[in-house]
DNA sequence: AAAATTGGCAACCGCATCGCA
DNA sequence: TTGCGATGCGGTTGCCAATTT
């Protein structure tokens, strides 16, 4: 004997929401709150079954929701949490206000998962792959043919709005930038350095990477080396991942 | 320009857990 | 303590728009 389903499916809608009823839901649970949401569909005159009433409501209705793209320091964060919680989305989107653990979920799944296999690492454990960096080395191959082909071109196209994150402007800047901020050699994919902008961010919020230096062949001993093992695995681990230009820039840096 | 493929996201499903009688 | 309904949670699916071929 099996449990009872959680309302009768029978002529209950499914699919897409339209705007008549995420009105009505709204109405109702504005006027009424959340209570039992076996009877909010039938109370708010809706023909869903209560469940996907309160999926509805918490994913996408929710007043105190934010829009839009996750920021940096919402994803660094959600990589930090994930090191240490794993899969448990509803525990971390508890510490990101206004955020749902559906849409964390997602986001970890389409893009937070990816970046991680580019730099060679395991989502689910955030250590290094068995086999090494076999797929960021593809990448960078591909990305160095581009960049190949594409070098000609960029030398007449400059752009001064791209900026680096504040770790990786001390990064260029404990390297003795200059000649990677050569827009030719680090654009993979039209992005060209505003030099002034990145060392200026650098030094105004004191990366620990100013004081430091890179110099070896894998991104994972340079990491350790470079943060400390501890680091590794925890939130500084997030402000390799800011933005997909600068992790093209940094790829080639090491294994080119 | 059209077809195929990929990516992102909303919604659904089913099991786990909670809370109450 | 037990049984049952309600709710929470994480995995999965399906749709649609964007991109590639």
């Amino acid at each position: 004997m099996g449990r009872q389903p959680c309302c009768d499916k029978v002529g209950l809608k499914r699919g897409p929401w339209n705007a008549e009823e995420d009105k009505k839901l709204m109405n109702f649970i504005l006027n009424n709150g959340q209570n039992c949401w076996r009877l909010v569909p039938k109370l708010a005159g809706l023909l869903r079954c209560g469940k996907s009433c309160r999926l509805r409501w918490t994913n996408y209705l929710r007043p105190d929701l934010k829009r839009g793209a996750l920021s940096e320091f919402e994803e660094n964060k959600i990589i930090e949490l994930h090191s240490r919680l794993g899969n448990r989305w509803s525990r971390i989107a508890s510490q990101l206000p206004g955020r749902t653990d559906n849409e964390i979920k997602n986001h970890w799944n389409t893009r937070i998962k990816k970046k991680l296999k580019l730099l060679g690492l395991d989502p689910d454990t955030h250590k290094p792959n068995e086999t090494g960096c076999t797929k960021i080395e593809e990448e960078t191959h591909k990305e160095e043919e581009k960049i190949q082909s594409k070098s000609e071109a960029s030398l007449s196209k400059v752009d001064d709005t791209a900026s680096f994150s504040p770790s990786y402007g001390g990064l260029w800047e404990s390297w003795g930038v200059e000649e990677l901020m050569d827009p030719v050699l680090i654009e993979p994919e039209g992005l060209v350095v505003n030099q002034e902008e990145s060392h200026g961010q650098s030094l105004e919020q004191g990366s620990s990477a100013s004081n430091s230096c890179i110099s070896s062949a894998t991104l994972e001993e340079d990491m350790k080396r470079f943060w400390g093992e501890e680091c590794f695995l925890g939130e500084r681990m997030g402000s390799f991942y800011e933005f997909e230009e600068q992790q093209h820039c940094l790829d080639r840096f090491f294994f080119s």
